[in-house]
Formats: C-alpha cells, sequence, structure tokens
RNA sequence: CGGGGUGUGGCGCAGCCCGGUAGCGCGCCUGCUUUGGGAGCAGGAGGCCCCCGGUUCGAAUCCGGGCACCCCGACCA
C-alpha cells in the first residue's frame, strides 16, 4: 500500500479525550474513528490487524476440531426468556421492536443460538463430541466503556461451545481448548497468562482466564514464581500472614474514645491490624449479612457472593446496619443473633484479638473465637495478595495487573436441559449435552497488544499480528533516482510476498516519515534514500531496535525474513 | 447508577467572569525555496460556537431545560 493512497492520516497531537495508551495510540495512528461511546468504525490499520489475529484463531479452533458457524446477532426474545437471561443481563443487552412492535434483542452472546443449532442437529452419541465457534460482533450495553477497544459495546468476538457425552469427555475437550488458546496468543506474539478464575452465576467447576500483563489492566492476578500457581485475585486462594498467639486471657471491654476504624485501634493500642477483628455489613439480596474477618485481611466480595448464592451483594449502608442493631465504628459479632453471620477462617488464626462491642467508644479485648462469639458458616471469604504464601508450595505471591482477552470454562448442562438439547447414548437412554465453552476478545486482543507493546513515540506490534510487516520510506522521493530504486524494492517485498506499507511521499521531510513509523509500529523499517543509493545500501531497522543496519540489497530478503521471525514466540 | 469534567473549522486549544465583526497553533490547498528525525516565505480554503427555549437592540458569552462525550467506582471478552 502507498502512504500517498491511503486513507489513514496521522495526528500529529493526542486527541483529547484518550488517556489510556493503546486508546490514544489508536486514534493518532488514524487506525479507528469514534462514532459513539464504546463504538468504533476500524480503518484499514487496525481491520488489517483484526484480520491477522482471526485467522490465527481460526487456524488453531480448526485445528483444535472447531467447525465455524454464523448466529445472527439479531435475535427474539422467546430464546432468552425461557433461558431467563432476559432478566440476568438486564440493562446491559440491546433491545429493539420490529414493525409489528415484537421485542427482538441484539444478542450479547450465544449460548441460546448455539444450544438451539445443537439441539436440531445431535441426535445420539454418534454426533458428539461437537465443537461450534464463530468470530462475530457483540453487543452489550456496558455500564461504563472505556479506554477505545479495551470495553467497548460493540466488539468482535471469538465464541466456541462444546457438546460432549459427559462430564469426562468435556474435560478432554477442555484440555484441548486451553492448548488452543496458548497456540493462538503464542503465535500472536503476546505473551498471556493463564490464571483460575471464578466462572460466575452460571458457571461450572473449571474456568480459566488468559491474561495479558499490562498496567491498564482492571484485572488483578496472583502469580506464584515458581510457576506452579496463577489465579485471578478473584479467586485465588492462599497462605495468610501468621498472626501472633498466646495463651488465650480473659475478654474484657476497654474504653477507646473516639476509635472508629481498625487504624484507629491499631496506633491507639499499639498492636497489629493482624491481632485485631472487623466486622462488615453486606446487604445481600436485601438480607443484611454479618461477615467477621482478621483485621488485616479484606474481604472477597466474590468469594463471599459465590458462599452465600445470592444475584446483588453490596456493603450495607449506615442505616441498615443501625437498623440491623448494630453500631457503626464498633460493630462486632460478640452476643449478636438474630443475623446471618459468616466467618473468614482467618479468625482461626491469631488470637486474642481485639474488636468491635456494638457500643460507641468501647472495645473488646482478647476475644478468641470461638470462646466468645459465634458464625454461621466459616469459610476462605478473604482477599489474598501479593506476598501471601502460594497454596501449593508456600512461595510469595506476586501480584500483576492485566487485561482479560481469553476466558474458557465449563458450563454443564443448564443450556441442554432449558432447550431440550438431549443424545441417545450406546444404551438408548436420553443424556442432556454437557458444554463448554471458550471466548476470545479479538478486537481486545489488539488494544491489549499495544498496550503491552509501545513506547513514547509509539506502538511496537509483534510482527504476526502487525497491519503491514514493512515499513518501506523513500527519502527526498521526488529524486527520480530514490523513486526508481524505491519502487523497485517495494515490487520486489511483494513479490516476496510480504505486506508493504510504502511511503511515497513527494513533500514531506525526514523528521515527518520517521516519526510516523515509530507511531505506527510496523516491526521494520526499510529507508531508500540517496544516501544510501550513494552508498549502494538498503537500510533496515527493527522497531524494537535503536540501531539500523546497512545491507547489500541483494542481501534484504535475508534480513527482513531474521529481522521478523525475532518477534515469534 | 452515584461522583468529577468537557462540548468552539480535520486535530489541540484560547475567548465565556465583564454580552458588541470568532481567534491561535497544527493540519489542509496554491506557488517558490528546502529535504536523514515533526522546514521557510507568500497567498488561500474551511466554523449550525452540542441542541432547544428564554433575557436583551444585540448571546459562543447571561438564565432555564435537554443531549453527547471523557474520567473515577459496582459488571465483562
Amino acid at each position: 500500500m502507498r502512504v500517498s493512497r491511503f486513507l489513514s492520516k496521522t495526528l500529529r497531537q493526542d486527541p483529547g479525550e484518550a488517556e489510556t495508551a493503546s486508546h490514544r495510540l489508536m486514534l493518532r495512528a488514524g487506525m479507528m474513528m469514534q462514532m459513539g461511546a464504546g463504538i468504533y468504525s476500524y480503518l484499514p490499520l487496525a481491520l488489517r490487524s483484526i484480520k491477522k489475529i482471526e485467522a490465527i484463531i481460526r487456524e488453531e479452533i480448526d485445528a483444535a476440531g472447531g467447525q465455524e458457524v454464523l448466529m445472527p446477532a439479531l435475535q427474539p426474545i422467546e430464546a432468552w426468556q425461557q433461558s431467563g437471561r432476559d432478566v440476568a443481563f438486564g440493562d446491559n443487552m440491546f433491545h429493539v421492536f420490529d414493525r409489528r412492535k415484537r421485542e427482538m434483542v441484539i444478542a450479547p452472546t450465544h449460548e441460546e443460538a448455539i444450544t438451539l443449532i445443537a439441539t436440531a442437529n445431535v441426535e445420539s452419541y454418534r454426533d458428539l463430541p461437537l465443537l461450534l465457534y464463530q468470530i462475530q460482533t457483540k453487543f452489550r450495553d456496558e455500564p461504563r466503556p472505556r479506554a477505545g477497544l479495551l470495553r467497548g459495546r460493540e466488539f468482535t468476538m471469538k465464541d466456541a461451545y462444546s457438546f460432549d457425552t459427559d462430564q469426562e469427555a468435556l474435560d478432554v475437550t477442555y484440555q484441548r481448548m486451553r492448548i488452543a488458546y496458548r497456540n493462538i496468543f503464542r503465535r500472536c506474539g503476546l505473551p498471556t497468562l493463564e490464571v483460575e478464575a471464578d466462572s460466575g452465576a452460571i458457571g461450572g467447576k473449571d474456568s480459566h482466564e488468559f491474561i495479558m500483563p499490562a498496567e491498564s489492566g482492571e484485572d488483578t492476578v496472583l502469580v506464584c514464581p515458581t510457576g506452579d500457581y496463577a489465579a485471578n485475585a478473584e479467586r485465588a486462594t492462599s497462605v495468610i500472614p501468621p498472626a501472633p498467639e498466646s495463651a488465650p486471657q480473659e475478654m474484657t471491654l476497654v474504653d477507646t474514645p473516639g476509635a472508629k476504624t481498625i487504624a484507629d485501634l491499631v496506633d491507639s493500642m499499639g498492636i497489629t491490624e493482624a491481632q485485631t477483628l472487623k466486622a462488615v455489613f453486606y446487604a445481600a439480596d436485601k438480607e443484611v449479612v454479618l461477615v467477621t474477618i482478621r483485621g488485616d485481611i479484606e474481604v472477597n466480595e466474590v468469594k463471599l457472593k459465590n458462599l452465600l448464592e445470592v444475584r446483588e451483594l453490596r456493603l450495607a449502608t449506615p442505616e441498615e446496619s443501625v437498623a440491623a442493631g448494630l453500631t457503626p465504628g464498633s460493630t462486632s459479632p460478640i452476643g449478636l443473633t438474630g443475623i446471618k453471620r459468616v466467618g473468614d477462617k482467618s479468625i482461626q488464626q491469631g488470637n486474642n484479638f481485639v474488636a468491635g462491642a456494638n457500643q460507641a467508644d468501647e472495645h473488646y479485648k482478647n476475644v478468641n473465637y470461638p470462646r466468645d462469639f459465634e458464625v454461621d458458616t466459616i469459610a476462605e471469604i478473604g482477599t489474598s495478595k501479593a506476598g501471601d504464601g502460594c497454596p501449593n508450595c508456600g512461595a510469595a505471591l506476586d501480584e500483576v495487573r492485566g487485561i482479560e482477552v481469553g476466558h474458557v470454562f465449563k458450563l454443564g448442562t443448564f443450556f441442554t436441559r432449558t432447550f431440550g438439547g438431549d443424545y441417545l447414548d450406546d444404551a438408548g437412554k436420553l443424556n442432556p449435552m454437557v458444554m463448554g465453552c471458550y471466548g476470545i476478545g479479538v478486537t481486545r486482543v489488539l488494544a491489549a497488544a499495544i498496550e503491552q507493546n509501545h513506547d513514547d513515540k509509539g506502538i511496537l506490534y509483534p510482527a504476526p499480528i502487525a497491519p503491514f510487516q514493512v515499513h518501506l520510506v523513500a527519502l527526498n522521493a521526488d529524486k527520480e533516482e530514490v523513486s526508481t530504486a524505491a519502487d523497485a524494492t517495494y515490487a520486489q517485498l511483494l513479490e516476496l510476498g510480504y505486506d508493504v506499507l510504502y511511503d511515497d511521499r513527494l513533500g514531506e521531510s525526514a523528521g515527518v516519515k520517521f516519526n510516523d513509523v515509530d507511531l505506527l509500529g510496523l516491526p521494520v523499517r526499510v529507508v531508500i534514500s540517496p544516501r544510501n543509493i550513494k552508498n549502494g545500501v538498503v537500510e533496515v531497522k527493527r522497531r524494537r531496535d535503536d540501531e539500523s543496519a546497512q545491507v547489500a540489497a541483494a542481501d534484504l530478503p535475508a534480513t527482513l525474513a531474521a529481522a521478523l521471525a525475532q518477534d515469534e514466540l
């Protein structure tokens, strides 16, 4: 492609609305254009990368036994009513009405549609396993779209769904998909962590997320440096730091004027956070629940929500706490009845705690569980953090921020039971198919790739997903010797099968062209100039390197191939 | 949905308090000179000042109402 004919124009200044690196760089590089909150047109540069990512995905999912289909985005609402997910998705789903005022939805995901396909086509165990996938546009009315392609309301997703005879067969498919995912991200040139994940409301047992480490990521992951454990912080378990233990003392009431927080207690009593208990109130589907946890640990709301099996969970308001008989600032499980009480297992590690007394300006000291108070349930509901021990080997866990680009999980039989997705087994009995589902946010992969690979001048694409592999630059292109040589090199590189962006612009200075090269971030730059022609060389520079190499024209193909191969993982 | 912020040529911004011909930088067009890290000179094109209503002789500016977008928190690929 000649730059002189190319649609995309670069901007010299950062656009005002964009703060996140990928968002800012994609707008500056002319890759995309915004049309609304979380809604973008993909211009040629972005679309070329997206297609390369899609091609890699197709190859790997096909290799794993997948068959590509394409399901409608526009769907009658009935299927969603049948699964109950019209309510579950709520405002996250776009609704429209057809001319006869029938309600339709624009699908945010395709479990309903795929289950109907499988149900209609699978009759016996001989038709299984079945793995179907599509690459399609998803529509989700996100509460807060953000950061360009990182979280859009319309985005491209690869979603795959597997159907198996039973749990054991699903396990095999699931493992095959995990491997396919590893291959996909490796081939894209994008280091990605595979971590244990929360499977959410519908979820089955197993769930793994693929996370690309990046500062701007919305997810926090705990990783063991030995490599034997990695999990999303939402579900990570860990060995918590020990708390001091001593011979149990008698529980006594102490005056704590003005002390309302754990920090106040630590300051005024000369103790550590691990020597306190905190009581936290939650509103769980209207019911108020008291959580007691050691003062140095934070409640993990995802774990708590899963434990309580509720749909909605939030901190109780002070009014709700008071109404439940509590004293904010000195809330306590001691002597409390008539309310659901949950204890984190951390209260079993350590003793002689300082805890609230349900009276302003008073606390108890030397509180011991279970001697001094009861809970209805004890479970692990604390948040793991950096420095905690790995659950497998005890080594201190590291914390990494990242972007979720893929998610695989075992769905089970919810949808097949709902839609009558039964098959006949070899004994002639009907059983529901067991499903798995597997997503990759294709457009998010592109944004995450840029988050992961950029510097202060621009993007640094890994070669496999770069919109073009080579940025050919003609300096002083209005000189005939230059345009002749550059045109010939362009033709040669195309002949060799490379994707080439050829900056043939006549009037632009070297500075302008080089800055565009750095901004667009194609993996290799090739410069044709009067100076290089005089010296009988072409100049080759990787975007990631500081130095360029001068090579004889005859050596250009080999030099290019070597430079591009360096991005492979 | 709560909190914070912004809407002015393609992009980045000023003007708004204190109403009176809409301005700057970049980009764009023409010509000449220049040409290895965002060139110079000269000439030029381009604006429903987010929308609706009000006040006023007169509104980008004041008042009321709406809309859009961005950022921070609860959700997800």
